[in-house]
Formats: C-alpha cells, sequence, structure tokens
DNA sequence: ACGGTTACTGTAAACGGTTACATTATTTCA
DNA sequence: TGAAATAATGTAACCGTTTACAGTAACCGT
C-alpha cells in the first residue's frame, strides 16, 4: 500500500521493471549517454508496455527547458493571425517543441504580469505591441531569448525582429491612388495606437500627401484598430455624422478592417471603386475575392512566423544575431482603387 | 558563494527576506490559508521588489496542476479557426489558465504520441479529427478531461462534445438550390475524409438530392479537404479535365474552400451564379463581400470555442457532464446561389 | 603489465514549489 | 471558565525528473 498520489507511471517504476537505475533510463530517454544494447531493448519494451509517458513539468523542473515557445498576442480578432501561426507552429512542431499562445493587453495600466515569460517558456515571440518596452527591455537584460514581431526593438536595445516593410509601400500605394486616379481627399484608418505597421503606414500616407502637395487632414483620420467590426463601426458613425467631410479613398489599414470598410460603404450606397476607392494591406485569402476585388499589398505573413521562429531557435542555440529583418511587399491591383474596371 | 545553478529568484529567497517560512508564502500567492495583514503587506513588498515570479514548473509538478488547456487542431490552414480560437482563448484568460495550441496528424500510421495530453495539459479540446478514436478512449479512461469540437464521441465512450447542426442546414440548403434555382448537377466538395462535420453535410446533400428524385453521381464529388488551396487546385483539375461532366452548382464544403472554388471558376470564365451558383458553410467574415457575396450556413464558431472551454473547465471543477450539445446553424441567402440577384 | 581511456551503471542531491502535520496564540461559546 | 474551534505560522516530506560524482569492468597502447 503505497503513500502514491498519482497513478500514472514515473521513471521509478520503469526502472524497477527493467532492473536498472532511474538514471540509465532517463540517460536512455535522452539519448544522452551510451546504454547496452540489452538494456535499450528491456527498456523499449518495458516503457511501452506500461505506457509510459515522462512527466513534462517535472522534467522541465530537473533541466530548466521547459521545450515551450510562447506566443503573445495582443489580440485574436484577425485573420491575419492565421498565416502567421501557421508559419509559427509549423517550425514548432518540427523541433518537438510546443506553443503556447496568449493574448494580453500591454499597458501601462495593466497590473497583472505577461501570462508567458521566463517561468513558463524557453522564448517568446512578440507581436505588435504585446509587450510594453520596460518589458521588453527587462526580460532582454535578464538574457531571456525573444524575437520580435512586426515591431522593431525599441531605442537602444538589440532584440531579433521579423517585420515588414510598410512605409515605403504606403507611399507608392496613395502616391497611386492620387496620380492615377486622381483622389485628393484620402482617408487613413489607423490600427492600434503605438502599433508600429500602423504608424509606419501613417508616415508613409503622409510622405505621399507631401510629395503630392496635398494637405494633410486630420478629419480624414480615423481608428480602425485592425478590426473588422470596429473599422465597420467607425465608419459607420464617420458617413452617419460627417457627411460634410468629402473624401474620395480609404486606406483601411489592414484587409481584416478593409471588410467591414466595404460593408458600411456599401450600407451607406457608395459605389467602390467610382466614387471612393477603397485600399488594403496585408492580402490575406479572401481579398481578391471580395467585391469589389481589395487593391492591396502583399504581405509575406507565414514567412514571417516562420523565419521569426527560427531566429529564436537559433537564439535557443547561442547564435546570436541581433539584426531587424524587414520581408519586401508588393502592392497587388485589383479592382477596388479604380485599376482593372 | 551559492551551488545554485540558477540566477532567478525562488520562494525561499523571498521567504528568508520577509523572515516567514516559505510555506506562507506559498499560501499568501495561492490564497488557500489566511494570512496577518502584516506579513500580507511585506510579501507584497518583497515580491515586487524582488521580482519574484513562482517557477511555473515547480509549482506543477508540486500540486500536479499545469493550469494549462491544451487545443489539439489537425492543421492551421483555414481562417475558421481565428474565431474558434477566439472564444477559446477568451475563456481560458478569464480562467488564468494558459492555452498551448499543437496540430497533430491523427493517423493509425503516426508513430509519435500526441504533443499534448496528461503529462503537459490539465484538460484538453479536441477538434475534429485531431485525435483517432483509439487515444480518445484511452485517455477518457484513464479520466483525462476532455471535450471534443465539432465531433462526436466514438460510440459507447462518453465524452461531452460541442459542435453545430449539419445534416439538416445542408438538406435545406441544397433544396433550396434544387427548388429555388432549378440546379440539379450540384457538385459536393468533401472536406478531409473522417471529418464529421464534412460527412453529415454530405449525408445532408445526399438526402437533398433522393428528396427530389435527383440521382446521386460520383463523378459530381471532389475532395476540397476544407483547404481553399486544394480546393482550388482539384477545381481547377476538373475543370481542365472533365468539362465533360456538365454541373450548374457547387456547395463547397465550407467558405475557405469557396475561395479557391470562386477562384478556378473564374479563370475558366464562368459567371457566378448564373451558370454556376456556390454556397458555402461557416460564414466567416470575409463571406459576404466575397464577389459575389456568399450564400451559406451561419456557424456560431466563437460560441464554440467558448462553450466548449467552458464545459471543459465545468470538468475540472467534477461537473459531469456527457451530452453532445449541438449548436443550432441557419442559412444566410445572398447572391451566389442565385438570389438577390 | 600497467596507467589511461572508454563504456556503462548507480547513488543521491538538486530543481522550486505545495501541503500534511504540528504548534502556539487567540476566539468563541456553552 | 474551560473546552473547542479558529487563526497564523513553521517544519519537512514529497512531486518526477536530470545530472554531478563515483565506481567498475573492459580495452588500448607502449
Amino acid at each position: 500500500m503505497s503513500r502514491r498520489r498519482s497513478s500514472s507511471v514515473t521513471i521509478r517504476d520503469v526502472a524497477r521493471k527493467a532492473g536498472v537505475s532511474v538514471a540509465t533510463v532517463s540517460r536512455y530517454i535522452n539519448r544522452n549517454a551510451p546504454v547496452s544494447q540489452e538494456v535499450a531493448e528491456r527498456l523499449d519494451e518495458v516503457m511501452i508496455e506500461m505506457r509510459y509517458v515522462p512527466h513534462a513539468a517535472a522534467r522541465h523542473l530537473a533541466s530548466r527547458k521547459t521545450r515551450v515557445i510562447g506566443l503573445l498576442l495582443n489580440n485574436l480578432h484577425n485573420d491575419f493571425f492565421v498565416p502567421l501561426l501557421n508559419g509559427v507552429e509549423g517550425v514548432i512542431r518540427k523541433k518537438g517543441y510546443n506553443l503556447i499562445v496568449a493574448t494580453y493587453h500591454a499597458d501601462i495600466r495593466n497590473e497583472t504580469p505577461p501570462p508567458i515569460g521566463p517561468h513558463n517558456t524557453d522564448g517568446l515571440l512578440v507581436f505588435s505591441d504585446g509587450l510594453v518596452d520596460d518589458d521588453l527591455i527587462n526580460l532582454n537584460a535578464r538574457g531571456f531569448p525573444m524575437v520580435l514581431v512586426h515591431r522593431t526593438p525599441p531605442p537602444s536595445v538589440s532584440i531579433p525582429s521579423v517585420t515588414v516593410e510598410n512605409t515605403e509601400i504606403t507611399h507608392k500605394l496613395v502616391d497611386h491612388l492620387i496620380k492615377v486616379h486622381g483622389k485628393r481627399r484620402i482617408m487613413f484608418l489607423r490600427g492600434p495606437i503605438h502599433q508600429e505597421d500602423s504608424l509606419r503606414r501613417e508616415v508613409g500616407y503622409k510622405s505621399a500627401l507631401r510629395a503630392n502637395g496635398i494637405p494633410f487632414d486630420e478629419n480624414l483620420i480615423l481608428n480602425g484598430e485592425f478590426d473588422r467590426d470596429i473599422a465597420y463601426q467607425v465608419m459607420h458613425g464617420f458617413l452617419n455624422n460627417g457627411r460634410q467631410i468629402a473624401f474620395d479613398a480609404v486606406f483601411t489599414g489592414d484587409d481584416d478592417s478593409a471588410i467591414g470598410v466595404l460593408r458600411a460603404l456599401h450600407q451607406h450606397d457608395y459605389r467602390v471603386p467610382e466614387e471612393i476607392a477603397v485600399v488594403g494591406f496585408d492580402d490575406l485569402g479572401f481579398a481578391s475575392f471580395l467585391s469589389p476585388p481589395l487593391t492591396t499589398v502583399r504581405a509575406p505573413t507565414e514567412a514571417v512566423g516562420r523565419i521569426a521562429t527560427e531566429r529564436l531557435f537559433g537564439l535557443l542555440e547561442n547564435q546570436l544575431s541581433d539584426e531587424v529583418m524587414i520581408l519586401p511587399t508588393e502592392i497587388i491591383f485589383r479592382r477596388s482603387c479604380g485599376c482593372q474596371s
């Protein structure tokens, strides 16, 4: 009659049954020291027979490695995350690691610490503003492996980072609306405040206006939050209240918001692109089948996920690298901007 | 000069600095025994000052709880997963748990055990065919908490399950194509083999044909795998090779596949819905803005994720329940079937 | 033949928490 | 007022691994 609280089979049970010490079993499992042919075979049998699975927590505690990678997102409201997750997950599975996904609102006022970090993962992929700079600097100072995704490191810190080119391509896209389609009152939907993609896109937007001698009008900036539903609401609100403010095009911030914007425009009987041109960003799978087909910027989102994860594993294996990697983007011209119509 | 291998601060450090025992610290952290006002305040200070974060693995090992829920998917190739994940993640965060997401190809021939299970999670959400029946039965027999998502339990096992109504609604939808739009050669794109949604939809499809006296034609069944790209390829291949086989409508299996199908039809210059009607399933966010707007079945995917997770927590708290929950679905008529044109 | 590797194995101390059990001081209540 | 319950705390065993250290036996080169 044992005092054991648990019913699960442990390494000791295996060791006893196979007539060896637990150390030998552990070494065989981890293949980090030679074991005699005979013992190996016996262990294989016993382990299968007893359905032994090593207890992860015990392993983590003893080895000080979790074999878990964390992905910190700020929300899960965007189809954008499917290709991203897919890229990340593929690499992680290949490496035999596990993926923990958490959403966290990095906010100075957020009292609770991030749910994932050094205490439960070996490394973190931090998307966008998933962590505030302070946390980032702190973790980095403690030598915790991280790779930033769709954001660059805070000044004076060097953390590897993978993102896409935003500024120039947005400049080009807005420039296209102006030069080719004669638009001059172009609305811009911001993403979340402090979101780097959004910031850079805004820079590109403004520089294109400036380059074309078009005055910037604060009234044409809306906060779409890169969220389909919020974009819809904010656009809907604008159309209800502010009909007096003229506009002839919308840069929706991202493709997901484009859906909300299109819905609102549609509801208010605007014709796209004849009256209002609409362009997005990301080139999500549905973009070419929206009505009208969406002119947008193709971003290699799955590659971002894949490369970021590979770099994180590089870090775990002590291959240092601190460069910011910016993947190229390209404009896909479709009908919503007025092309191909 | 200590022998400590790690540099991180432990509960013992906190205890020493606060002048109490580790037991007291532990109890205060877990709020599972009263602690004097004075000690509480001192601990708060010390813990913040030392930036103490409990080591997850140690906690798990000692308490035999991981505070981690696993979500087992068969892939991450579908925008469908965003609302699902969102529903799941919301509940998990509220409970202070963590979410581990894994893809696993449940296959008799798959030698490696599932990456998540009793050894690293407190419970599992098993999507579709994420696990083979044997594994399911096995884990269930060991009393491991699980909730099935978009599938029902194998015969003679009772595991709670949350899914959506497939058969009747598909019957209705196909019936609509036949009765209202006069279609008689309706193509059906299957999902992954053994995928229950797909199987049930097929049943509904066939029963609608039968009810209308239309003979079933095996040639009109394609394997779209519920995957946008595969659906495109298979449709594209069909249109290239099989032009002799007439058809006048496509039930694409799900909305994601609808995108692939639309692309292929478009490329081959078919007009939708005039020549070919197209209908999907799920009503993903983009469905109403496809070109043409997609007639589809609205599935409460986020609710499925939320409810399944809530039921899993119910299980963790020993509230038994073994019923199969089937959430209602409804047809959303848009233009791609021929309505509203 | 002998010191030095190499192959294989075992013992026991971590790893960083939780918690059963024990203890003392303080209330509560018949 | 005395017994019992409650509050607050400490001691130490335990959770299931990994791994430093130690040891034995076989092998190797000179």
